[in-house]
RNA sequence: GGCUUCUUAGCUCAGUUGGUUAGAGCAUUCGGUUUACAUCCGAAGGGUCGUGGGUUCGAGUCCCUCAGAAGCCACCA
């Protein structure tokens, strides 16, 4: 393609598909070094990502982006470094939120239940959902560049990894670490499900707390005695039907006479005794409380203590059940209404008022959760946590940032045990069978006879389990697990794991106990957790605030890249970040930016004449024909420097810094500066033409590579076009040694500056100083920009001191200066009127007025010179000078030496 | 109740072994259609780095106090 042919916009929308494409087809996602291949060499080091399965139903949003850019940032550095990478993908099954999104399809449009459909049918509906949908989300990924090895895509549900899931079943199941039983669980009557207690949600919300009687009961079968009661406080009255005690303080004295006798369940008329304990807090509300062993964690505990017996008052949709005698079948808030108008009429009631407490809602339907005892599954969960909590105090793995290991600490130091059965049709069936006497089968294969009595009439489990069960395994299941595969023994344990932190628990913590437990080794060495992604004014992202933000949007309007870099720069670890097209538009025109430096880049290369004397390396300038200048010098400089910084702060996991450097050099250096330098270079044709052409091309071949993991698609498209250009030209030898695609090309070595590396960048430095200093004069003398001006340096008896700039301009080159800022160099001492003082430089400009403004512009300069010197003269007649480092010392004297001429000067001219 | 994070320019945010005159994007003002880019270029204004202390020659950065915001975990009915 030639020049002409690139547009002057970067038309993201054709670019991006056909990229991919081409990535893809040429088979760059792929790790170099395949264990399942004959060439294979297990010396070469892997670098793998696991990516955090997305809903296998879900559909793009904000989150994705987020962590797809982080991550193929990452795969796309080590690929260019030169590992065999991996990035696996795939989806997950997840339990709940598909079985809800396929239920509600079916009602909508069947107007059939999944209960009216059958547990066959509709898991095998549910199975043609997901591949009906199940590549909407996959798709969404590729499109936002996502490197993956799209080969070794895996589904929870594939039976690769249920087969998985069933040997991690079976093992903890055989070493006791698995158990069912019944227990006090949440319950979520909507689901019709048990859920975990990370699954539950609490919300401080306006409740009431109802106070009410519990009447004595009268020894002997007497009458009730209207003034002998327990006043209890409670905030669901519905319990009261659960209840099968009331306990008390044992010091207090308002009840302690109490402690041994009956009262009486109001409505139910049944006799409950008065006990003692010391959880209860004589402060608060009554200073007596019921106990609902049946429906609350705490009430649970005191009645395992006491020996008290426990009722289940509500039925799995959290209606009464017949315990509740007349209250049957009302649901729990209808139930709630009536006893307490009941109890109004039996004159139990004593007031009741407004209280904020903490509600427990579900954290998918949101609905209130309701504690219940119920038989289910659990995991003995405190040998893994002591496990992985090792793991993460001696360094196997290593969390960035580091704050959130104490986070996750805390959780395994306190963890209780994990509820795994769910009440679901779509997941993977708990392994056990059962035979008509319940004896147990557990086993990989499915049985055909119970293993204890060989009854052949055996039933499988009805419940599945929990979906972070099967996503635990993630890391190695992904990878042939328990099979010890080329790809398990090769790329096992993984590298990094990428997530946000609000998975912290659920995910990252799973992984580490079971990868430990089940494979013996960490399942990766890092865990880097992202922030969340919140609206342009820092709020959480929903539905209901209606500040959702489609990145599809984004994308189509803004390009992918600009999306991708927009989530990598200005967030760092671990911290939220706030989104709005803003950011997303001007990383948009920094896309355009780059490739309109890339056309003028093309277009230098494709318009040079071959050079009459070949090209010396890049280096130190002399001024000479074929030798580069102090410009070529100092972009080439700054380039090490960058590849030096971004090195580092890739190591130290700084992405957004890494990213905004490259942004700031691309824009600020290369294209405002030196690109305009070179501008008059090229103009000049010959070997000065090829030398720039030459710089440009080697510079902004670095700087793509440098940002392709940020912006993979835009980097990639005008690369090509430049190594096209570069082949066609006189400069061919430059990409001789170019790879196919710049997704594979070599990651910029880092090194020191050189000598005159560090020279260039302090003499450009000071042109930069000087131009800027005419620049300033000009806007600020509202200069029009066809005046040409006169410029001359001088010292303070103003003597010209051109001559000493000299060597710096002529090595920036003969022209730049000269003619892009400054017209003629002439001594003019009438017209030279206007000082201007830019550090170490001072320069006078012909053509121009001098005014009061100046004089006061100068009066201000003054002023703040000499607080600098008075400071410095301070600092340096302190400690500083004794204890800070000499180099440092010395500096600062420089330093002031400079104020102090620049305070002479100005005192000279004010005079 | 325990733990954590945040508070820097009008707005959104960077600022990682403590070391020049604290930066960017957006917004504002002024000036520019110089043939890579108006999705652009040049310039300007704008900050007691939440408060008060401490450590240090030196603090936006480290320690403590307080105030405000957010989050996680545990929760007294």
């Amino acid at each position: 393609m030639t020049r002409q042919e690139l547009p002057k916009a970067y038309d993201f929308k054709s670019t991006e598909p056909r990229i991919y494409a081409m990535w893809e087809a040429g088979g760059f996602f792929k790790p170099w070094n395949d264990p399942n291949k004959a060439d294979f060499d297990p010396n070469v080091e892997p670098f793998v990502i696991c990516i955090p399965p997305p809903n296998v139903t879900g559909e793009l949003h904000i989150g994705h982006p987020m962590f797809i850019s982080i991550e193929d940032l990452m795969v796309r550095y080590h690929r260019m470094k030169g590992y065999s990478t991996l990035w696996v993908p795939g989806t997950d099954h997840a339990g709940i939120a598909t079985q809800l999104m396929v239920e509600r399809d079916l009602l909508k449009n069947e107007e059939v239940t999944r209960e009216e459909l059958g547990r066959e049918e509709f898991v095998k509906r549910t199975w043609e959902w997901k591949r009906k949908y199940g590549s909407i989300i996959t798709n969404q990924i590729r499109r936002l560049g996502a490197s993956c090895d799209w080969s070794r895509e895996r589904f929870t549900l594939d039976p690769g990894l249920s087969r998985a899931v069933r040997e991690a079943f079976v093992r903890l199941y055989k070493k006791g670490l698995i158990y069912r039983g019944p227990r006090l669980i949440n319950w979520s009557p909507g689901l019709k499900t048990a859920v975990s207690d990370l699954e539950v949600e609490y919300s401080e919300e306006a409740a009431n707390l109802y106070y009410f009687k519990y009447m004595l009961a009268p020894a002997g079968g007497g009458s009730l005695d209207p003034n002998s009661y327990i006043p209890v406080a409670t905030i669901r009255p519905e319990t009261i039907l659960g209840d099968t005690a009331v306990a008390v303080h044992p010091d207090d004295e308002r009840y302690k006479k109490y402690i041994g006798k009956s009262v009486i369940v109001p409505m139910l008329n049944r006799e409950i005794p008065v006990i003692a304990d010391e959880y209860v807090s004589m402060e608060f509300g009554t200073g007596a409380l019921k106990i609902t062993p049946g429906h609350d964690p705490n009430d649970y505990a005191i009645a395992q203590r006491h020996n008290l017996p426990i009722i289940s008052m509500l039925d799995a949709e959290a209606k009464v059940n017949e315990n509740g005698g007349p209250y049957k079948g009302q649901d729990r808030f209808e139930a709630r209404k009536n006893l307490w108008s009941d109890m109004k009429k039996a004159g139990l009631v004593i007031k009741s008022e407004p209280y904020r407490t903490t509600i427990p809602r579900s954290q998918r339907g949101g609905e209130i959760v309701e504690p219940m005892i119920s038989t289910q599954w659990f995991v003995k969960i405190e040998p893994l946590a002591k496990a992985a909590l090792e793991a993460v105090k001696d360094g196997r793995i290593k969390i960035v940032p580091e704050r959130f290991e104490k986070t996750y600490f805390n959780w395994l130091e306190n963890i209780k045990d994990w509820c795994i059965s769910r009440q679901l049709w779509w997941g993977h069936r708990i392994p056990v069978w059962y035979c008509p006497d319940h004896h147990m089968t557990v086993g990989r294969e499915d049985p055909t006879e119970c293993a204890t009595c060989g009854s052949k009439d055996i039933r499988q489990d009805e419940d599945v389990l929990d979906t972070w069960f099967s996503s635990g395994l993630w890391p190695f299941s992904t990878l042939g697990w328990p099979d010890e595969t080329p790809d398990y023994k090769y790329f096992y344990p993984t590298t990094y794991m990428e997530t946000g932190y609000d998975i912290l628990f659920f995910w990252v913590a799973r992984m580490i106990m079971m990868g430990l437990e089940f494979t013996g080794h960490v399942p990766f060495r890092i865990v880097y957790l992202h922030g969340l992604v919140r609206d342009e004014i820092g709020r959480k992202i929903s539905k209901t605030t209606g500040n959702v933000i489609d990145p599809l949007v984004l994308m189509d309007e803004f390009g992918t890249d600009a999306l991708r870099f927009t989530m990598l720069v200005g967030s760092t670890p671990g911290n939220d970040t706030n989104i709005g097209s803003k950011r997303v538009e001007s990383n948009r025109n920094f896309a355009n930016k780059l490739w309109n430096a890339g056309r003028f880049v093309i277009n230098a290369i494709s318009s040079l004449t071959p050079p009459s004397a070949p090209l010396s390396q890049a280096g130190r300038g002399d001024g000479g024909e074929g030798s580069y200048t102090l410009a070529d010098s100092w972009i080439w400089a700054r380039l090490q420097q960058l590849v030096r910084d971004v090195e580092r702060l890739f190591q130290t996991f700084q992405y957004g810094q890494a990213g905004q450097q490259i942004y700031d050099f691309i824009w600020a250096d290369f294209a405002d500066w030196y690109v305009e330098i070179a501008k008059q270079e090229l103009a000049e044709g010959g070997p000065r033409a090829a030398r720039a052409a030459d710089t440009l091309a080697r510079v902004f071949d670095i700087s793509l590579r440098l940002l392709h993991p940020f912006t993979p698609f835009v980097t990639e498209e005008i690369w090509g076009h430049l190594r096209s250009a570069l082949r066609e030209s006189s400069l061919k030898d430059i990409a001789i040694d170019w790879p196919d695609a710049l997704i594979v090309a070599a990651w910029p070595e880092e090194r020191q500056l050189e000598g005159w590396e560090a020279d260039a960048l302090q003499n450009f430095g000071k042109i930069q100083d000087l131009v800027r200093s005419i620049r300033n004069a000009r806007a600020e003398k509202n200069v029009k920009p066809s005046k040409k001006l006169g410029a001359v340096f001088v010292d303070e008896n103003h003597a010209p001191l051109y001559r000493n700039y000299l060597p710096m301009i002529s090595t920036l080159s003969s022209t730049d200066l000269e003619q892009t800022f400054v017209y003629e160099t002439e001594y003019q001492p009438s017209d030279a009127v206007t000082s201007l003082v830019a550090g170490s430089t001072d320069i006078y400009l012909s053509g121009i007025e001098s005014s009061e403004e100046d004089k006061v512009r100068l009066e201000k300069e003054l002023t703040e010179v000499r607080s600098h010197i008075e400071r410095l003269e301070k600092l340096l007649a302190g400690d500083f000078a004794n204890r800070a480092p000499v180099a440092l010392v010395q500096k600062e004297r420089e330093k002031l030496e400079g104020y102090r001429n620049t305070a002479e000067k100005i005192e000279a001219q004010l005079k």
